[in-house]
DNA sequence: ATGGGTGTGTACGCTGCCGCACTGACCAGG
DNA sequence: CCTGGTCAGTGCGGCAGCGTACACACCCAT
């Protein structure tokens, strides 16, 4: 099935205005993302950012003893290669196609150019960066605070929200690999979760079938990284025009 | 005892070029930080960034239930106050005073005017703000897999890092705050440090004694966010001028 | 100096998650 | 069609950390 491709299904590219879209526009390239690929290593030197549309990448650590966490995730909603314009380069993290899918890439140095013309473009990046501060920081406290089964319900919610389709395409072992738990944890908690009417588990696949139980049984991070993501992008989202606080402060 | 303070205790203002950091010094003013100041609170719309010289700030989350758990911790090496330049105005996070000391008050609208003139300043600030994720994404994966004790050595690592003295004032209901763990658990962590020789406490004290004992008993999350904070912020340091990614472009 | 409040040490049962081991179900390729 | 590899489910002992409860030690303020 060919489904027409489009820069606009990533929010970010779509919340640009028409004459910022056009000068990335065309640089613009589309590339396939299958499951599982590694966009990036600790230490890599990032050559391009990815702007993605269906596909949804995982960032995450891997500690020595093998043992790994997922910091956050990203979507059509962000990009991947932050550190790009943070000015690192590179990060201790690894990247992670989680959902398999396309994504826009964007050589690293004309993703430098948009962002240093300071125009809406860096406006939603660095809004865009702090969403995901946001995100990974809820991610610290609810890994501390929460159970298993919660922590399954806002993962699965985060993933549906990034326009995923409700059925995922996953093994159990790779959702205990984000959460940082064993396998045999998740098929605990996808049994709960099944057994509430929530979600069914095939082989390979976990499909959601009703989402208002998944909330009632996940935690507060679900709702809190929700509520301030959206109140930080959809704020820039249809301002076209926004005074800079240089002119603020002059008035 | 009147030690005299001056900005350049903090390395994100010592590292700017003259004439730029001539350009806020006026602006600075020295703010005294008594032991659990609330610097923010979520949702609270910031005034001015604390470019901290003495005083360590916690940057953490507060949950629904009470429990609360540090995201990441702000000393002389940063700034708190992100979400300013980042374009939130305001984060879902709280920002206490962790140990008393000093810092600097930049009021917003000045700030924003030296970020804006992208500038040294402004790579300053980006980078310090990657290197705070990386903080907060390792202590996301820390809270999963390590234990009470191999954290709370890194945490004392991380604050003595910070310039602190090497007697902590404070008590192990705070430290068990900052970890998101029982008071409990901090008193039995405590006391194996004790036995090993590496701290002591005493009432509202930690007293660090051998460095180098925590070291061996703290996790790889410390010297992976020391190494990459180092990174990312010496390398700006000495740095006077740096080309902007447009003239590489152009170039 | 002396009391009261705050901080620290200890104990005990409980629970959620881990580590390991093994069975059975599914599915793709020969 | 069968076979072999991957994936899901289950069981069991063990342990780290939780919740609760309480006793003692310190130190400040009266």
């Amino acid at each position: 099935m060919s489904v027409p491709h489009n820069p606009s299904q990533n929010h970010l590219l779509a919340a640009l205005p028409t004459a910022e879209f056009a000068s990335v526009a065309s640089h613009l390239e589309l590339v396939a993302l299958p499951l599982g690929t590694l966009i990036y290593e600790p230490g890599e030197q990032l050559q391009a950012a990815y702007f993605p549309t269906t596909a949804i990448v995982s960032l995450h650590y891997i500690m020595e003893s093998g043992a790994t966490a997922e910091t956050a995730g990203v979507g059509n909603e962000g990009v991947v290669g932050i550190s790009l314009f943070m000015g690192g380069d590179t990060t201790s993290s690894s990247a992670v196609v989680q959902t398999a899918g396309h994504a826009y890439r964007l050589e690293r140095s004309l993703l430098l150019q948009e962002f240093n013309r300071a125009g809406l473009m860096q406006r939603l990046l660095l809004r865009y960066t702090q969403a995901l501060m946001t995100q990974i920081a809820q991610t610290a406290a609810c890994n501390r605070h929460h159970s298993v089964e919660q922590r399954l319900a806002r993962w699965l919610l985060l993933t549906l929200d990034r326009g995923s389709s409700a059925d995922l395409v996953l093994t159990q072992e790779m959702v205990a690999g984000m959460l940082g738990v064993r396998r045999e944890g998740i098929t605990e908690a996808a049994g709960n979760l099944q057994r509430a009417g929530a979600i069914h588990c095939r082989r390979g696949h976990i499909s959601v079938l009703d989402r208002s139980a998944l909330e009632a049984r996940t935690c507060e991070c679900y709702a809190v990284v929700k509520t301030e993501v959206g109140r930080l992008l959809s704020d820039v989202r249809y301002r076209q025009e926004v005074p800079t606080a240089r002119q603020k402060a002059a008035h």
